[in-house]
RNA sequence: GGAGGUGUCGCAUAGUGGCCUAGUGCGCCCGCCUGCUAAGCGGGUUGAGGUUUAAACCUCUCGCGAGUUCAAAUCUCGCCACCUCCGCCA
C-alpha cells in the first residue's frame, strides 16, 4: 500500500508509475474519488459523533422534562450516529480494498517495458568453453543421476510432477551450502532465522502475494493458512504491529525455510529436472530500514548476492529487471542470473527487491524517529536458493567423466570434487 | 480435542454504566535546584485519522468484532491470543 498523502498531492506521479508498469491509470482516478468520499464521510460521522457525546454528558445533570427531551433528541441522534458510522467503514473499506490493488511506484530508475526489456548491469565472470575443453556437457539432471544426487522419477512417484529427492551427496551439498550461507550472512552481521512456512492470511496478504500472484500460493483451506513460496513472507510478518526504534535499524535477518509454489500457468516450461519445482530450500536475506536508506541497503543487499554467488565460483550477469515485469510490492528489482551451459543462457538464481514502504504499511510497521512514527522500508534478497544453485554448480563445475570440481568455497565442507557412483 | 483462567498507555497496576478528558507508580524526555552523583520539585510522555493558511480543535483507540443503552474499559454474545490442568503426540 502507498502512501494516500500522495495520491491527493501528487495523482500524476502515481498515474505516471501505472504506466511505467504497462497498467491502466483508471485506478487511481477511482481512488481518488474513493479517497474523497471516505474524508466527506469521516466529516459527517465526527459531526453527529460529537453532537451525542456533549448532549449525553448533560443527561446525568438534568432533570424533569428538560432530561426528558434531552433523552429524545439523543435518542433521535443515536440512529443518525450509527448511520453515519456505517457509512464511514463502508467508505474506508472501498477505499482501502481499492488501494490495496494498487502495486507499490515503480521507480523511475527501472528500465522501461515487459520480462524481455531488463537492461544487463554486469557479466561476471567467463562460461568455460566446452567445446575447446573437447566434450559435451552433461545437464543437471543427467549428472545427478550419475553422482547418486538427484531422484526426480521417486520424487513424481511420492509426490508427483515437480517434485524430487535430493539424495546421498545431492543432500550433503544442500545442507553444506545451507550451512556456509548462513554462517556467512551471520559473518556480515545477518540475524540467522527459521521462521514458520505456513503462515495465516494477513502475513500472506500484507506481503503482496494474495494479489497478481495469488494462483501460485498453495492454500490450507480447512486451517485458514498459507505455505509461503518465500520466507520473505514471514520475515515480513515477524515485526508486524510493531513499532521499531530507529538506533535499532537496520535490522538484518537470513531466514532459511522452505519455499512452496503453485507454477499455476508454466504447465510446459522448465520441466526436467530441478529447476523450476513445486518445493525448494532458500536462504533469504531480509532487511527492515528507513525509506532513505532503502536505496543504499538494496545495492548492499546486492553487493552480498554477488560476494555469494563469487565463492561459488560461477559465471552470472545482474540484470535491472524492468518496470513492466516489477512484483507488486516492489520499485525496483535487480536479479542475479547463473550462467547454464546445457541451456546456453542466463537463468535467475537470486533476486533483490526494494519493497520500500509497500509491506509495512500493509502490516503495520513502523519506525519510532525523532519527528514521530514512520512505516519502516522492507527489502529482500536470496542469498541461496538450493536447487537452482546446485544445478549450477553441478553443471558449471562438471567434468568429461561425470565428476564435480566444487568451489573452494565447500572443500572443507565436501571435499574438492563430487564423483559417480560406481 | 476437553476443563478453567487471563487480556487496560513502554512495564506494573487502579478502574463493576455518566464524576474516565482512563488515575497511580516505574521507566523515559524537558526544565528547576545542585561541589559531583543520588534525592527532591515542576512539566511532558499510546497510537491512528480528520478539519485547517496556521494556531488550534475534533473523532476513534482499554485483545478483535458484533449487540444492549440516550450513554460501554465497565453489561451480553462471538472470535483471537496467552497461561494452567487433562488427553494425544515428534
Amino acid at each position: 500500500m502507498i502512501d494516500a498523502r500522495i495520491l491527493r498531492d501528487d495523482p500524476d506521479a502515481v498515474r505516471a508509475a501505472q504506466q511505467r508498469r504497462g497498467l491502466p491509470t483508471e485506478l487511481v482516478d477511482e481512488l481518488i474519488s474513493a479517497d474523497e468520499q471516505r474524508r466527506s464521510s469521516i466529516v459527517a460521522f465526527e459531526a453527529v459523533r460529537g453532537e451525542q457525546k456533549n448532549l449525553g454528558k448533560l443527561i446525568p445533570k438534568a432533570q424533569g422534562d428538560e432530561k426528558q427531551q434531552l433523552l429524545a433528541r439523543t435518542k433521535e441522534l443515536s440512529q443518525q450516529v450509527k448511520d453515519a458510522e456505517a457509512a464511514q467503514t463502508e467508505a474506508g473499506e472501498t477505499f482501502e480494498r481499492l488501494m490495496k490493488t494498487l502495486p507499490n511506484l515503480a521507480s523511475a530508475d527501472a528500465p522501461q517495458g515487459g520480462e524481455d526489456d531488463f537492461e544487463v548491469l554486469e557479466v561476471i565472470g567467463t562460461p568455460r568453453d566446452f567445446a575447446a575443453e573437447g566434450f559435451e556437457p552433461r545437464d543437471h539432471l543427467e549428472l545427478g543421476q550419475l553422482l547418486g544426487a538427484i531422484d526426480v522419477e521417486r520424487g513424481a512417484k511420492v509426490s508427483g510432477s515437480r517434485f524430487y529427492f535430493l539424495t546421498g551427496v545431492g543432500a550433503q551439498l544442500e545442507l553444506a551450502l545451507t550451512q556456509l550461507a548462513m554462517s556467512k550472512a551471520a559473518e556480515w552481521g545477518f540475524t540467522p532465522m527459521i521462521p514458520p512456512a505456513l503462515v495465516n492470511e494477513r502475513a500472506m496478504e500484507g506481503t503482496g502475494f494474495l494479489g497478481q500472484a495469488a494462483d501460485d500460493v498453495y492454500h490450507l483451506e480447512k486451517d485458514g493458512l498459507y505455505l509461503v513460496g518465500t520466507s520473505e513472507v514471514p520475515m515480513a510478518a515477524y515485526h508486524s504491529d510493531e513499532i521499531l526504534p530507529l538506533e535499532s535499524l537496520p535490522r538484518r535477518y537470513a531466514a532459511f525455510s522452505p519455499c512452496f509454489r503453485r507454477e499455476a500457468g508454466s504447465y510446459g516450461k522448465d520441466t526436467r529436472g530441478i529447476f523450476r519445482v513445486h518445493w525448494f530450500d532458500k536462504v533469504e536475506m531480509f532487511v527492515y530500514t528507513t525509506l532513505e536508506e532503502s536505496h543504499a541497503e538494496h545495492q548492499r543487499i546486492l553487493a552480498w548476492e554477488k560476494a555469494w554467488l563469487d565463492a561459488l565460483e560461477l559465471p552470472y550477469r545482474v540484470i535491472d529487471v524492468a518496470s513492466g515485469d516489477l512484483g507488486l510490492s516492489a520499485i525496483r528489482k535487480f536479479d542475479c542470473e547463473a550462467w547454464i551451459p546445457t541451456q546456453g543462457k542466463y537463468r535467475e538464481v537470486s533476486s533483490a527487491s526494494n519493497c520500500t514502504e509497500f509491506q509495512s504499511r500493509r502490516l503495520d510497521i513502523r519506525v519510532r524517529g525523532d519527528e514521530g512514527t514512520t512505516p519502516a522500508a522492507t527489502l529482500n534478497g536470496t542469498l541461496c536458493a538450493m536447487t537452482r544453485t546446485i544445478i549450477a554448480i553441478l553443471e558449471n563445475g562438471q567434468q568429461a567423466d561425470g565428476s564435480v570440481r566444487l568451489p573452494a568455497a565447500l572443500h572443507p565442507l565436501l571435499g574438492e570434487v563430487l564423483r559417480p557412483l560406481p
